[in-house]
DNA sequence: TTAAATTAGTTGCGAGCGCAACTAATTTAA
DNA sequence: TTAAATTAGTTGCGCTCGCAACTAATTTAA
């Protein structure tokens, strides 16, 4: 059980390290990579509904949508329906770097999974899905509202 | 791949949140926890040997070192071989309170791999070992000494 | 034997993180 | 309709983290 945090914490390092190796050059840290990354994917996306795909605490969407928007990643564009609402929106800039990223990601999880096959991969996914399941509704249950 | 470690995250966060609720009237925080779990499993480990064994970088060993020592949980002996080093032991306090931490990680664990079977756990124990040395290869290869 | 290189540990720095307290907008109830 | 409760986002605080620069001890080479 010690084990199993202790790895979580290598693989985890070792994303952010590579994905900062791979992006330095275009003014983007292996952190941020995660939040564009999400962005470009669910473009129109509030930072509330961000921190709940990531897990991370909204004060951190919004101090990375600061340093995104600053970056010309992204904009955000106050919802018309609910103006406390920021819908955070892709620039074309992070859209032109979007298929290098997915590239990263690609290498990424070819070294990870080297000399697993494809359904060792899979059921990996689908350990994980399960195990993350487990814990947000733990999470849930003692209720740090995030 | 995102999702990949999106999850991760979601369970290191998991798994830290819990051992703070269940440790905080101790004086340890969740991630002092593993720090201490090391130590208790490998009494005289080197604070180098330590960070090894955690995927941390030294300087956190060091004052996490310091924080323990001064919540009286472990002590810290200069080694006569070699006097750079830094043995470190659990202290008679840090012993007693092993079997509850030993607990708490089993409660988590149990919590996690709710709805998994034996077989299941196993499996994702050994995917994992495999990622992360995966992981460890290729850390090693862009040489971040730490 | 002495000088250079390596190693264990420490410290300053900047970054990410979660929490709590706050503001402003919206929804719910009285 | 107005007051209370909720919600999205922001900011200050304190913590952990990794990196780089440093000290002191040890090993390697000249």
């Amino acid at each position: 059980m010690a084990t199993f945090l202790k790895n979580l914490n290598a693989i985890s390092r070792g994303t952010t390290l590579f994905r900062d190796e791979k992006l330095k050059s275009f003014g983007l840290n292996g952190h941020q990579v995660k939040y564009l990354f999400a962005v470009c994917n669910s473009e129109g996306v509030s930072q509330d509904e961000l921190a709940n795909l990531l897990f991370v605490n909204k004060s951190n969407v919004a101090r990375q949508m600061t340093a995104l928007e600053e970056g010309g990643f992204i904009r955000r564009e106050q919802s018309a329906e609910d103006k406390r609402v920021s819908k955070v929106f892709p620039t074309q800039k992070a859209k032109s770097l979007m298929p290098f990223i997915r590239s990263v990601n690609d290498e990424w999880r070819a070294i990870l999974c080297a000399g697993l096959s494809e359904e060792e991969c899979g059921q990996l996914s689908r350990l994980l899905e399960k195990l993350v399941e487990n814990a947000r509704q733990w999470e849930g249950k003692v209720d740090k509202n995030s």
